[in-house]
DNA sequence: CAGGCGCCTTGATGGCCATCAAGCTTGCCG
DNA sequence: CGGCAAGCTTGATGGCCATCAAGGCGCCTG
């Protein structure tokens, strides 16, 4: 990939690259395509083989799994700035451990894994950054599996509503669905029926209102409160 | 601690710590602690500061969260040379994202947490075991999610068997369950009432046999394909 | 050996939520 | 504007599984 300035920038305030001198970024750069995808674009499959993990610049892609009868598990709705399948770095066989595909259209640069192990080898700072960066996965997934197995599936939907919210909002707050319904239904597993179901039950209980994707959130304390 | 040639031996043969030189290995051991503890026995607190990740030498540990209402969801059942809490090594304000108490009775080695970091800052082989593990640990937790979101009970109590033998196991296959039926139950999200009927429909079926905490899997591949 | 306490099992009941089946709204395009 | 398609909503039904309740079995202790 030529250069772009605009990108080298980026990259300095991506936690994952920010450690990295200018020579190394400009050899990881190097190594990277840059990538157009659609809505509904297959990006790569469950169990392919993998040389590169990626940066989204625009739109919207999701991670998914599928049950033996088809069922479609959302793991991961990736947004513009998020990093996704780096977990294939470490990997002695790397293998993608879901499906890619975009949700909305948009750009992702695809780094290349050796290129960027080798810088690893190179800077301490970078290890530190990734492992804390699967730290961090490593705690959402605790959290997601506690709310998978504990919870009933309205819990789960308040759960991620809350979620959506800057830390520290109280009181009044509106919030924006970062995708469509059904996409967020499959995220929390719940079918798009007893999702719209849940979103009723709460508006009806004056919790919140719902228009379209926006969703405000009448009080976030009494919200937190009615989880169950 | 004092040195334990037993210990230093075992350490070289655990994946985190193989590639330490002996001096390494060795400053570790001295700001490590051994603990012995008690079936039942509160190890650590959900939230608390955390200093130090373990080893568990023998017996039995649970690692478990808490819901509002006071159900358990045991994330891990540890067994002798698994590590645990690593996580925290990462972390900006170290806590222990789940409780962690004695299932049977055993002990457990206490690494500092500092103490390991520097080491890690010296050994690039080391950090990459470290993330190598941190991937495995993010593909189990996948596998989990999909596991709990996807697929009911049955499914999840037959996966659960499957992953206990060992790889390219085929035929008739008899394993010991790790740990009390109520533990593994609460560990694949079911109760232990249904855990048991779940048992039962299965020799019933002639799938399985039964007998105190010895299972014998009459046929793998149909077990396999009767999972649903 | 009797009693008690966990753990496991089995049965009966009910609630949550997936499924199936219509309608409804919105946006797109001829 | 009309028509279609996709997404969302609402209703009816049924199945899975948690819950409550009771009884059996092994193990420990007095």
């Amino acid at each position: 990939m030529h250069s772009d300035s605009a990108l080298a920038r980026e990259l300095r305030h991506h936690y994952l690259f920010a450690a990295l001198s200018d020579a190394q970024r400009e050899r990881l750069l190097a190594s990277a395509e840059k990538r157009r995808f659609l809505a509904g674009e297959h990006l790569f499959g469950h169990g392919d083989e993998a040389g590169r993990f990626f940066l989204l610049r625009s739109g919207c892609v999701k991670l998914y799994r599928l049950s033996p009868e088809g069922d479609e598990k959302i793991m991961r709705l990736i947004r513009p700035s998020q990093t996704f399948a780096e977990s294939i770095l470490f990997m002695d066989a790397p293998r993608y451990p879901v499906h890619g595909e975009g949700v909305e259209t948009g750009e992702l640069i695809a780094f290349e894994r050796g290129t960027f192990l080798g810088i690893l080898q190179e800077s301490f700072p970078t290890c530190r950054a990734v492992m804390d960066q699967m730290t961090r996965r490593i705690q959402a997934h605790w959290d997601e599996i506690e709310t998978l197995a504990l919870q009933n599936s309205r819990y789960r939907v308040v759960h991620y509503l809350l979620a959506l919210l800057p830390s520290g909002a109280a009181g009044r707050v509106a919030v924006t669905l970062p995708a469509r319904k059904m996409l967020i239904a499959a995220h929390v597993a719940v079918t798009p029926e007893t999702f719209s179901r849940i979103l009723r039950a709460l508006s009806d209980e004056r919790l919140i209102e719902v228009t379209g994707d926006e969703v405000a959130i009448l009080d976030v304390e009494s919200l937190r409160r009615h989880m169950h």
